[in-house]
RNA sequence: GGCCUAUUGGAGAAGUGGCUUAACUCACAUGCCUUUCACGCAUGCAUUCAUGGGUUCGAAUCCCGUAUAGGUCACCA
């Protein structure tokens, strides 16, 4: 049996979408999986909305989380190359005319005014779905140099035979019917000489020898177009697998406009999420491995596990929440080292931490909030809700501090943390034990009035902590400023 | 509208005719732990598998119809 090739192939309109990743993920896994290669090609044809720069963003990013192409534009094998569409148009137009000079494709020189124009006119005539009218199958020879003469340029369509099976067994959906009388005459060749998608891809897959196509369910009224065109090549088509897409919560196809997701990876690289994490989301987003009492997967636990079986067929939504949950996950297995590594870009951006930590105390202090973040960015909302205090208090955290005893305690505490020598979790307990033992309080009755002066909040962290933080001098002062005595 | 695909709790889902009084995970709720939150631990959360028929001793699982949702019908990919 040949080797298995798969591929994962963009077109480079933007940064790496969170449908493509996953697209890329699964037959990144069935090729690893099946020791075969996963090939990166790009799809440029659109010239219109490419965008320079954007292969390699999503390059940079698949390998980000991960997924190293065995072949792409930038590690070629010279026996497929290039891998890029738009590099080998010459090739697309030799195969188009092939078909043509077969009498398996035709030249049409309509114009997109009389395309919309036939369309609406079939539409008001009650025909369900439009198909090209053949208008320019059977032109004569002075008909052609009119529309030449006007200036026009060919396209190329495909004669799309009548009644034929275009039936073909789905990888995940099994058998799946089409008949060829259902697909008009479409384009494969553009009047400006750039292959089509439909026509592109199918002499893509046949060069580079790809053996399975595992791509988004959106295609699947695609595949009988290309089936089709292999057949008129004689061309072995490979086997197809169309996964499900993934929804929002609205049950609507996840689009690049959809605002209430975010849908880019670069986006979730600086929130804070990790690429372990988001590969392990979309692993299971869509995909049931066999022993399911496990959620968490290595990316090489994932190549062991996957199988075409354990996809799904129906569309999956994409639930933020399970993905910070995983992403928490990540964050606690992650050693001290690689968590600090992972977290320092995050505190860079928190000006105070620069300004009165050294590196080594700062790297101390994030420590502090592995347990508790779901993504690295979390940690800047952290420490603000420490250093950035108001004056507010409500009408709760009031009544608390203007208890006798918390002024008290407060008071107390104020004076006595200046004697400490240095600030540490048993400096700070044994002060607050000392405390607690000569007043007679204890418990929240002690600790909340503290750290409400101190945070503006009832809730957070550990108190030595954040006194840690605070120092001394800024402890003292926040937790005497306004006291009246 | 044509063609195609899907339909198990708020979400991802297991389940392929009797071990299912429907796993597991997220979310949510409650309790325990803790100076608070979080973490962790424990418990609860679908008498029911879109719906109506049928087959069967027995159906979420097989068959037929209906409904709903999604995909696609481009010189976009």
């Amino acid at each position: 049996m040949n080797k298995v090739r798969v591929r994962y192939a963009p077109s480079p309109t933007g940064y790496l979408h969170i449908g493509g990743a996953r697209s890329a993920l699964f037959n990144y896994l069935y090729a690893k999986k099946c020791n075969g290669d996963f090939i990166l090609r790009i799809e440029d044809t659109d010239i219109e909305r490419n965008i320079p720069g954007a292969d390699e963003s999503q390059i940079k990013d698949l390998e980000w989380l991960g997924i190293y192409a065995d072949e792409s534009p930038y590690k070629p094998n010279e026996k497929y190359a290039p891998y890029r569409q738009t590099e080998k148009l010459d090739l697309y137009k030799k195969y188009a005319y092939e078909l043509v000079e077969r009498g398996l494709a035709y030249e049409c020189y309509c114009s997109e005014e009389e395309l919309a124009e036939m369309k609406e006119n079939q539409l008001s005539n009650g025909v369900k779905s439009f198909k090209y009218d053949r208008h320019c199958l059977h032109l004569t020879k002075e008909e052609k140099q009119k529309y030449i003469d006007e200036g026009r340029k060919p396209s190329i369509r495909l004669k799309v035979e009548d009644n034929a099976d275009l039936s073909f067994d789905d990888l995940v959906r099994g058998h799946v019917k089409f008949n060829s009388s259902d697909i008009g005459d479409f384009v494969i060749l553009k009047s400006n000489g750039i292959p089509t998608y439909n026509f592109a891809v199918v002499i893509d897959d046949h060069i580079m020898e790809i053996t399975h196509v595992l791509r988004g369910e959106e295609h699947l009224s695609n595949t009988p177009k290309q089936l089709e065109i292999y057949r008129y090549f004689g061309w072995e088509p490979p086997k197809f697998g169309h996964m499900t897409i993934i929804v929002n919560e609205k049950g609507k196809k996840l689009s690049k406009r959809d605002n209430n997701i975010i849908q880019f990876v670069s986006q979730y690289r600086e929130l804070g999420y990790l690429p372990e994490a988001i590969i392990n989301f979309l692993f299971l987003l869509g995909f049931t491995p066999k022993d399911n009492n496990n959620e968490i997967y290595s990316l090489k636990e994932q190549i062991e596990t996957f199988n075409l079986e354990g996809l799904s067929t129906s569309p999956s939504m994409f639930d933020v929440s399970k993905l910070k949950w995983m992403n928490s996950q990540y964050i606690k297995l992650m050693d001290n080292e690689k968590y600090i590594k992972s977290i320092s870009p995050f505190l860079d951006k928190i000006d105070y931490l620069k300004d009165k930590f050294t590196l080594t105390q700062r790297n101390e202090l994030s420590l502090i909030f592995k347990q508790e973040l779901n993504t690295l960015s979390d940690i800047k909302k952290e420490f603000d809700d420490i250093f950035i205090a108001n004056d507010e208090f409500n009408q709760e955290e009031n009544e608390i501090l203007n208890k006798d005893s918390s002024k008290l305690i407060l008071k107390t505490l104020a004076n006595r943390i200046q004697n400490i020598e240095t600030l540490n979790k048993e400096s700070i307990n044994s002060l607050f034990k000392e405390i607690q033992k000569e007043l007679g309080l204890k418990g929240k009755d002690f600790y909340m009035p503290i750290r409400i002066k101190l945070t503006h909040k009832m809730h957070g962290i550990e108190l030595y902590n954040i006194i840690t933080i605070l120092g001394k001098e800024e402890t003292s002062k926040r937790l005497i400023s306004g006291l009246i005595y």
